[in-house]
DNA sequence: TTGAAAGCGGTACCAA
DNA sequence: TTGGTACCGCTTTCAA
């Protein structure tokens, strides 16, 4: 694929074909094709011959020829919904950044390739791609990346929104366990006022995570207390937080921040408005920054454990593909509270540091 | 690409062809093709018969087959070198993270799509890929996926190893520059005894930056005073600032964090060690990380600028690509100094804005 | 204006 | 064992 053939310039040097090995080595295309696939049965002396040829002249096959023949490319479209407003952005977040690396590293296992599309793009963009299957990670609500695939027929991987229409396969994070497991634990550490902060998006995890912060707090008798950040990135969720802890109505004991912002960010934020963690205020952060383990004290995370995603998807995706069915699939993944100082009462005795307070 | 053909599968219906089309309107494979593509003159009763037969059956156009007629995939691998132990983890670095979402985007603009290959990966794994190109981040020396394409005569963009070689494109970040200004500004706000925090791996630019530091060193009657990593991570980075704070030895007055850590996580190390940033310490790291313009104060950051390395790398390979040429191409890129307070003298009194340089 | 046929570069079936 | 040939699905030239 490396040249476009082109006459006139002296540089290029036209490819290498199957046809001009053959002539080289005196044999024909199919018996060429034979030896260096290793398929066919001949004699080692022609084999080499021919592998000779090949290497001599620096062969190298054509791959879109060979994947006419194949019918599948192996190749596999990746879009991520959310961050439609600033296409590319999205590796900026720990969760997509490993999200899309565990993504490509669990289909390149079973020999598909991811190819990167833009957040925004309509089919004109993929048409000319040969695609064997799609994925868009955190669709909005009726993404029309999500139409456009399931109307191209292209099996497609994304989150649960598309349930039972054929040809999809979604994996969900199981937000409702989530957000039980995290309030559960603040309350057995004590907590009895906890707040939560949200990002600003309406994706079906954090609509699913209001829901069930809702009824959580019916059940137990409090009042819910939720803030939503103004936007993406640390400034907002920073800024949320000193709101929240600094602004009129009762003060919270125990702070979930479900918004995406760096650890130490929050930490620092909860410091300055003059409480100290845990003593003062349980904080879990959900966060995939690895960055939280380093603090003082360690901030408790909840992971939504992209890689568990991203590898339970490509399962599902590569079994309709190998089996050629339109059967739609989908599945749950569990989410992960990774307990530490911060969220732990009685930390604070035992493991104080000299925490900067100030 | 959908479906290898399968007659045995029920739910599998066999794809539609442009023959398919062709016979259900009552015209030719030609015309049809025409007519889709906006091509050929024809009276806009067939044109409509043709479109109106493709849509009722659906039909989609078979990509492989295109490009094995168009003669090119407008398709890029993508690979990182530096990361070769723990292929797939580079996008937890805000720097691979930035830089390749950039590549992916200026790729994209121009019509071509990255594929993402595994850090460590054999001609195997990508020969039956319809590459136009291919581009190696950070390579690491005598990196072996970058001879695998200059070997199979891929067009390449890489780092400056491969200057002058056939076929190869390079940009290199101003190692050089970007010490010297880091230095100089630490300098001038009062710096005398400036440390180094290098990260293990030995990649041209971390060579690059302990050549130019010892040089600068000499020039100003400095005694270099490095310090390097165990490995990648926040974890190790903080415990070399540590060491290097609380160890034997004259105690530094300014700080430059070149291996990749957290910036709050830095700040932190060094106010742990009971020092006071910017009056009892200056502080730059080498990060793309956002929360550096959070903290309190906030840190000074030197920005690699990965979107200019990307744009810029793209866009020598895209005339490369487009003028069929094999003439190598290269060129440097600046980096830049973010001043914030954590560098600034005096800033501690004066609140400092984050003023930016250069 | 429309269509038949020749490729693009391989692979695979079958006959020699 | 080896080679002729059809074919993957589409585009394009050229003749009708």
């Amino acid at each position: 694929m490396t040249d476009t053939p082109r006459r006139g310039d002296p540089a290029a040097t036209p490819r290498i074909r199957l046809v001009d090995v053959a002539r080289e080595a005196g044999l024909s295309k199919t018996t060429v094709s034979a030896a260096l696939n290793g398929t066919g049965r001949m004699s080692d002396t022609v084999r080499e011959r021919a592998r000779e040829a090949a290497r001599r002249l620096g062969y190298r096959p054509n791959a879109t020829a060979r994947l006419l023949r194949a019918g599948h490319a192996r190749l596999i479209g990746y879009a991520v919904g959310e961050f439609a407003r600033d296409p590319g952005s999205y590796m900026a977040s720990p969760y997509f950044a490993q999200l899309t690396s565990a993504t490509a590293t669990a289909a390149l296992q079973r020999g598909y390739a991811l190819v990167l599309l833009p957040a925004r793009c309509g089919p004109d963009e993929w048409a000319d791609l040969p695609l064997d299957a799609a994925i868009v990670a955190d669709p909005l609500d009726d993404d029309p990346l999500v139409e456009d695939f399931i109307a191209a027929r292209v099996p497609l991987f994304t989150d649960r929104s598309v349930e039972g229409r054929p040809g999809t396969h979604w994996v969900d994070v199981d937000a409702d366990g989530a957000v039980r497991e995290v309030l559960d634990h603040l309350r057995g550490q004590g907590a009895r006022r906890t707040a939560v902060v949200l990002p600003g998006t309406v994706t079906r995890f954090h609509s699913a995570v209001t829901d069930t912060y809702r009824r959580w707090c019916g059940e137990h008798g409090a009042a819910p207390r939720l803030v939503t950040t103004d936007g993406p990135g640390d400034g907002p969720v920073v800024g949320a937080v000193e709101r929240l802890l600094t602004g009129p109505g009762p003060r919270p004991d125990a702070l979930f921040v479900l918004a995406e912002a760096s650890p130490p960010l929050v930490l620092d934020a909860v410091r300055r408005a003059g409480l100290g963690v845990p003593d003062d205020l349980l904080l879990v952060c959900a966060s995939e920054d690895a960055s939280a383990a380093h603090t003082h004290p360690p901030v408790s995370t909840l992971s939504l454990q992209p890689a568990l995603v991203a590898e339970k998807g490509i399962e599902l995706l590569m079994a309709a593909l190998e089996s050629g069915s339109r059967e739609p699939t989908g599945a749950v993944v569990p989410t992960r509270l990774e307990v530490r100082a911060s969220s732990s009462a009685g930390a604070g005795k035992l493991r104080s540091t000299g925490a900067v307070r100030r």
